[in-house]
DNA sequence: GTGAAAGCGCTAACAA
DNA sequence: TTGTTAGCGCTTTCAC
């Protein structure tokens, strides 16, 4: 950073004839300056193309109106969406926000939770890692009263705010609807479910089928991950077996995806050799399927907005406000799979 | 922020009976200090669970490793690829991003610059809106030495590095393929042409048409912007004028897909009554349609990459490396669309 | 209504 | 090898 345009307070209080701290308050519209060395200052600022420095402001003041943001991933359409939401709302509140991104790895985002700590940050918002084991460090956040909101992905500690989607309500809805549409051999591929999303999805599963007196299969709750490569593999594993179901419900687009194309490469049509549903319908991609699946859909925008509003009322409130979890509704969105 | 988690060089200082500057020193392995009290240092500032304080870390170094970025959307597969590119990369070099989201709005991209400015961020990449036409803060920016690095939607202004895909030669290749396959009545869905990538792309399209010698009617180029909507409408007032082409080559994914759903709606059958081709797949997406267009694929990791390397560079040789335009290559992919 | 003094936590330059 | 002094640009406190 070159010296020059480094104009500082002292520089307008040179020319104004004001002391530093006069130049500070008329800048911050302090009450305490009268309107007319408040407008001459303001105007001499303009002049010389001032730009306080945050780093300056913040050491002093100690607080940097900033909330640091972790995510495992960008180029998804869930977070992208997300982020753009809690960018939006931080936008309107003035707030700045510092994004990074852990790509669903454990250890680069401790060291994104110590670079925003160092920052100095006001708040902090979470959605962890798929790997994301170790509480330690949210202990310490914990300990140091540094307000930090869990959105979506959420670890099981207890004392912080949390913004999720309602996983299980959807994910029985969607189950529901298959059982509705008659089907009984109803499998689920569950992704990772050491993780709140698959496990809350797992126990919608599994409550609709309870509900309706359904027996679950084991070799019918099909593990993996996330992601398209883990709908192919699996389905693949139970298609060998000879075994497969009406219908399956999956726990993330992508894995259904994975489905979809290998139910398409072994010559099975959707949706009458083999029915599909999934949760999340990646931003509208689902659409440009023939057939689209049916879907559940994931407040996206609701959970970014929220998640900032927590975080930034906590900080406000010195992070002395009673930790909640806010559970968003989802809605069944009814396409060309999973109906009569 | 509260109080009690800042635990300061001062307090590892006291602990270990050193100076504040030797634990410094240590702590960013300074040759000065012996390897022994280097680390009972470290041990000391572990235990105590030190953070280091960037603002102040910052205010004093007067440098921030951290480069500052802007770019019009973040939920567009193209913008997020790239931003994940550009977050990948800094991780590796071990520096700071700071990203901002300017929504197409020329307004607040200006406060944003003006954040990461206050903010003390060592460069900008910078990926303008559609809406910016105002230099004025570029004029600045030169001025004071920043490093700024455009990246695929630049500005026409002097003296800053840029970097670029290849809009001209990609959409050549576009529309030569439709010549190629045999079309001569070819219109072209041009966005807004103001901006360089709506000019580069229109470039390559008349200078395609020109080689083969085919006439470039103004009807057939049709002006708006780079949204879906733009196609859309784009398409229905053309097939209400009752004079359609042959082919469409579209600016951008969205407006390509616009004019898609608008053929479709008229039961026109793509590509036999009307054929698509479209610069940009919407990472993946356009696969997902039937039948997929053929396209031109644009080089969003190496455009993140390429300007985060840039502008890092810049910033190590202190601004005085002369300004370049880096062009990236695009690349033609057949699909279904203009093809025999 | 205005300003002088002190200090935020750190680093740089120079001494010892 | 270690420490002293000064200061980054700003805000806060308290006196005038």
């Amino acid at each position: 950073m070159t010296k020059k345009f480094q104009i500082t307070l002292a520089d307008i209080a040179k020319k104004v004839n004001v002391s530093k701290v006069t130049v500070s308050k008329a800048l911050r519209g302090h009450p305490d300056i009268s309107s007319t060395t408040k407008e001459k200052i303001k105007q001499v600022a303009r002049e010389l193309g001032y730009i306080p420095n945050y780093m300056a402001r913040n050491l002093s003041s100690n607080s940097s109106r900033t909330i640091g943001v972790i995510v495992p991933k960008i180029a998804h359409s869930f977070f992208s969406n997300v982020i753009e939401a809690i960018y939006d709302s931080a936008f309107e509140q003035k707030y700045e926000i510092i994004l990074t991104v852990s790509q669903e790895n454990a250890e680069r985002e401790l060291q994104h939770i110590r670079s925003l700590l160092s920052m100095r940050v006001d708040g902090l918002i979470i959605s962890v890692s798929q790997q994301t084991k170790d509480d330690a460090i949210f202990q310490k956040i914990k300990k140091w009263g540094i307000p930090l909101t869990f959105m979506d992905r959420v670890i099981n500690i207890q004392g912080f705010n949390s913004v999720v989607a309602d996983d299980q309500g959807g994910a029985f809805s969607a189950v529901e609807q298959a059982i509705k549409v008659g089907y009984r051999k109803i499998a689920h591929f569950a992704g990772y479910t050491h993780i709140n999303i698959g496990k809350e999805r797992l126990l919608g599963y599994k409550s609709a089928m309870k509900k309706y007196g359904l027996t679950v299969r084991p070799e019918w709750i099909v593990n993996g991950g996330f992601s398209e490569e883990d709908g192919t593999k699996g389905f693949k594993t139970l298609y060998d077996s000879g075994n497969l179901p009406e219908v399956i419900f999956a726990v993330t687009f992508p894995v259904a995806l994975g489905v979809y194309r290998a139910a398409q490469h072994y010559g099975l049509t959707i949706p009458k050799d083999i029915d599909i549903i999934s949760f999340g319908n990646s931003g509208g991609l689902n659409q440009f399927l023939s057939p689209p699946m049916s879907y559940v859909e994931q407040p996206t925008i609701e959970l970014g907005r929220k998640a900032l509003e927590l975080t930034i009322e906590n900080v406000k409130q010195k992070n002395k406000s009673i930790p909640r979890t806010i559970t968003l509704p989802t809605r069944l969105v009814l396409c060309k799979t999973c109906v009569n």
